[in-house]
DNA sequence: CATAATCACTTGCTAATTGCAAGTTATCTT
DNA sequence: AAGATAACTTGCAATTAGCAAGTGATTATG
């Protein structure tokens, strides 16, 4: 009786995955929590494009919402909460990775570093991140 | 002297992508390209999500100052306009690609035809989006 | 040739979202 | 006990989105 169904716009799996992400700020978090390994607020208001503390409270809690993150509370201490990705978060990996290729390899970008890991072994870099991720869960790294 | 950069919020690719796709319609635009074949404004409004008028002329223009796609006038309808896709545009195939497989394999989703297609064969239904757009520009259909 | 239809948009207006600054509450830390 | 810190809210102005209706330039029809 609880399971009301998220009302899509349509049926198409592109759109599913518009709804969920295609923001100005969506995946800038999930980034930083993959490449930077970010876990707390603090931490992300700490992003190189300056997101707004409203603006990411709301983003956190829809991603939650989605399942694409978690939130726990810090064991030792009680002001903070620990977000971490789901299986579902670290699936975007390949998502982020096809979209920082095609930036690099058409506009003038930065992080030439990762750029090249990437354009190297795609798949290596995304088994780095699931492997990061493997056991974070609960434990602040 | 007109090489205005585009002031983006950080170098990072990723946030380069963000700000040219992050909204809820440009790749929706893209894909009903890619996969439906559509060229037209006319076309792109029988989109399934129901995109307004104003969005679709914004987001049309928005694609084609980022050399995403490009607008020519039609030879035989002076009043049509035919959009295609650019290199640039072309290439995001393997984005579209990945942000449907990740819906597809998270959420309940339709358009399983393309998806099993896509996860069988990922780089086929790229290489197919190329080969059907390889000598389309100006020639409709 | 006049009228109607089509195509690709604009315009006007309202609703929703974004972003900045400031305030709040519950922990720590000293 | 006082101050700092973490994670938010709240208020409000500014931008963006979305709906309905209108415009202008072709093209098709009687």
């Amino acid at each position: 009786m609880s399971g009301q169904k998220p009302k899509r716009r349509s049926e198409c799996p592109l759109n599913a995955s518009v709804e969920m992400l295609g923001d100005r700020w969506s995946l800038l978090i999930i980034r930083d929590m993959m490449l930077r390994g970010f876990r707390s607020y603090k931490e992300f208001m700490e992003c190189y494009e300056g997101i707004a503390t409203n603006i990411l409270a709301d983003r956190l809690r829809k991603l939650v919402a989605y399942g694409i993150i978690t939130a726990e509370p810090d064991q030792s201490d009680g002001r903070k909460l620990i977000y971490s990705l789901t299986a579902k978060g670290i699936d975007l990996a390949p998502v982020l990775t096809e979209m920082v290729l095609w930036a690099a390899a058409h506009e003038d970008t930065g992080n030439q570093a990762l750029v090249r890991l990437m354009r190297e072994d795609k798949e290596k870099v995304i088994a780095g991140v699931r492997e990061r991720w493997a056991n974070r869960h609960a434990s602040p790294g």
